[in-house]
DNA sequence: GGGCATTGTCTAGTGTACATAGACAATGTA
DNA sequence: TACATTGTCTATGTACACTAGACAATGCCC
């Protein structure tokens, strides 16, 4: 069942001592959502102020990580009416984009291994990300 | 014609355009390097203006990477005599580094997936990147 | 239809981080 | 001792993140 029993949106969480700009760290949450499918085309988005509210940041913050999101096509924005999830069709693999993201995760990896992170249990987290972040179109 | 030919193999590769800052890109694939083993203890980095020439940019752009992972532990640094790669003790995996890297971790599969990269592709990538990264630590 | 609360958007203001510029200080060497 | 080389420091310009508060579109209730 929905762990956000109280009828309202849930509420993210965000770090405000990372260095990872928070209407970023916003947006990269509520993408990990969409594209697993716990949030569907149709669902309605808390209103930048509740968001706001709950996460102690200003609406501003908010607004900006959901207008990131609808370029991306996940979201319609309209105001007085609020921010909609919309069927969003995959665009094609670029190669800038896998490079981009190799780099990145060499970074991470790379991190993880100097932080002495446990490899055996980050192959399994990786897993476990890959099997829900795909799930919906390899089914 | 390039402006960061000098008739040797670059050492790394850094993007201008991306959002990452480029000190922490210089950080980011120096510390690949020194995780993998490809720079040991008691190598010698570039000077930081020999670097900086190459990549093209200003010499404190490379110190700030440089004094990045001096604190971290992997490089001695001392004016007039360089950049050398210290032994470096493996330090104890704490939880919040963990939670850190797992939440960059969603955040950049989220994002290959939306960007409609290809997941097995990415399982073998990272694997390999685990291997590299993780030598001679684990089976 | 009128009134009004709710919603996203816009323009400004402020603080901080990134990158550059160039002087400075420590070290090695001829 | 001279001098080149090296990392470090202070200053400066610019862009970005976040906040603040007004503005405009929408829906609802009477």
């Amino acid at each position: 069942m929905n762990p956000h029993a109280n009828g309202r949106a849930p509420v993210l969480r965000i770090d405000l001592s990372s260095s990872v700009p928070v209407y970023l760290q916003i947006a990269s949450r509520l993408r990990a959502l969409l594209v697993s499918g716990e949030l569907k085309a149709g669902h309605r988005l808390p209103s930048v102020r509740q968001l706001a509210a709950d996460l102690g940041v200003h609406h501003n913050t908010v607004a900006l990580a959901y207008r990131e999101l609808a370029k991306e096509g996940w979201l319609e924005l309209r105001r007085g009416r609020g921010a909609r999830v919309l069927r969003r069709a995959e665009p094609k693999a670029d190669s800038g984009a896998k490079a981009e993201f190799l780099r990145r995760l060499e970074g991470l990896v790379a991190k993880a291994a100097a932080d002495g992170l446990d490899p055996e249990s980050i192959s399994r987290q990786f897993e476990a990300l890959r099997r829900k972040l795909w799930k919906g179109k390899s089914s």
